[in-house]
RNA sequence: CCAGCAAGCCGUUCUAUCGCUCGUUAGCAUUUGCUAGUGAGAGGAAAGUCCGGGCAACACAGAGCAUCUCGCUUCCUAACGGGAAGGCAUUGGGGAUUGAAGACCUGAAUGACGGAAAGUGCCACAGAAAAUAAACCGCCCCUGUAGUACACACAUUAUGCAGCAAUGCAGCAGAAUUGUGUUACUACAGGGGCAAGGGUGAAAACGUGGGGUAAGAGCUCACGAGCUUCCCGAGUGAUCGGGAUUUUGGUAAACCCCGGGAGUUGAAAGACCAAAUAGGCUAACAUUUCAAGUUCACUUGAAGUUAAUGGCUGCUCGCCAAACGUUAGUGGGUAGGUCGUUAGAGAUAAAUGGCAACAUUUAUACUAGAUUAAUGAUAGAAAUCCCAAUGCAAAUUGGGAUACAGAACCCGGCUUAUAGGCUUGCUUUUUUA
RNA sequence: CGGGAUGUAGCGUAGCCAGGUAUCGCGCCAGCAUGGGGUGCUGGAGGUCGGAAGUUCGAAUCUUCUCAUCCCGA
């Protein structure tokens, strides 16, 4: 199941702010990962927003594009590598995926940033 | 044929799988959602936000001042700093004429192109002088002093000059010398006239020639160049042609003057929906200072009507309002949702009018609408271009490239970015005839 | 989406309104002083004023376009 609905995006302005106060991060580059859980009923067990800062990319069809690519990889690879490991949690899982690289790379890239962004998230949820 | 410049146009296509946004049909379910089918889904600049409008809210008795902005003419347009046609200026090209140029003809590019005789300011360095012309050099006139002269006049006398000398020459019709005066010249000083000439500079007070004068000067004349105003003719007009008058450096993308225009704020505008607390609004009470009384926070009397504050959305005048607090009512910031929000000064095609921009009429289709923000990923094929190899060529094989860039209330422009291709016009070079 | 500011030598700045010569401090180089270094004194080099056009005789300065950086408004 593929899909990518609006209740797995994080739109909230209020879970947004809990999560860039509260929220622990990690980095592996090219991504900053910020991860929180939330007592809060869902439909889905994570809920998920993509930056690209207009700092590094001057042109919005460079920041679309890296946009695209990274939920396209997310698309992909959440139910097979994500959230297998939110089963047995209650609460609601607020992810932030920051771009933080300076050049615009291929899919096959992303796909394997974002592969390893899975497996290191799942370390970090099980200690 | 190649290259360059200018203007206009196009600016990748198809298939499969998995997804995204909006609409719609059917079924299940009935706040809402799920499943299946089906339709639509970025641009010529969507960009920069440089102008102009629509739309919306607030404001708007009046007068003056300031600020910003535009600027040849006529027209187009809802409007514009945009566009069309024309005028003028500048630049470089071609043609004709000619010894060579210029005036002339032709087509092109560029122009923030009102006013410098309304006023003020500025014009470094250099240069005599940078703007009511002045007078450093220079030219000319007058006066004084000094000097010079194979010049002239008067006075004075008989020798004077050259040569080693003999001698020669000049001389009483007056030499030399000395003195006085005149004239001419030179120098200096003073007074006056002139602006012709002066290596500068980005720019020098109209140019050339003749006359004129003490020397000179548009002082005057001829030819040429230009300004202002007036008259006549052509044009809707900018302006052009002719005549008269006349000779006034540049700079207004310096201040300024003249004429036209501008209320302020922007969809985070604004309207609506449901629950609670503030602020706001409305009504009532209350009110600043002094004195007296007393139950000590009220009453009575008097004074003041001013100052300060706010509004008229740049400022001033002028006009208007009435503070802070308590109580009651009303109302609904922010967060969430709906509308505003995509059918329009629109697009395409044809006809008519107009040099054109454009306008009118008819016909056709409905063509993105997100809101942490939808167009993506993967695979394959085609098209165009480039490179390499093979080949006389056509072509084949392999490799590479396909730009600039993403709607956010909507339109009209401008500006900037842009791989590659097409059309038209102009220019230059080469080759052939 | 809307509004505003700044780009000058390696670094930080003045000059811009009112056009002709680019200033100051730190740093750099050389010399003096010291046995040597630092401090001190003296002298010097280094900037096409972010870029491109235009106005002007002349532009860091005036005008237009453009690039970059920063700030403000939910």
């Amino acid at each position: 199941m593929n899909t990518f609905h609006k209740e797995e995006r994080l739109c909230s302005k209020k879970s947004l702010d809990l999560l860039f106060q509260n929220g622990s991060s990690f980095l592996l580059y090219p991504y900053r990962i910020t991860y929180l859980f939330v007592d809060e009923p869902h439909q889905y067990p994570a809920q998920v927003v993509i930056n690209v800062a207009k700092k590094r990319f001057k042109h919005a069809v460079a920041r679309n594009l890296i946009k695209r690519r990274t939920r396209e990889a997310y698309r992909l690879h959440k139910t097979s590598l994500l959230y297998p490991f939110l089963l047995g949690k209650q609460e609601l899982l607020l992810l932030s995926i920051q771009y933080i690289g300076k050049e615009i790379a291929e899919y096959a890239f992303f796909e394997k940033k974002l592969i390893s962004v899975f497996q290191k998230l799942a370390l970090e949820i099980r200690s």
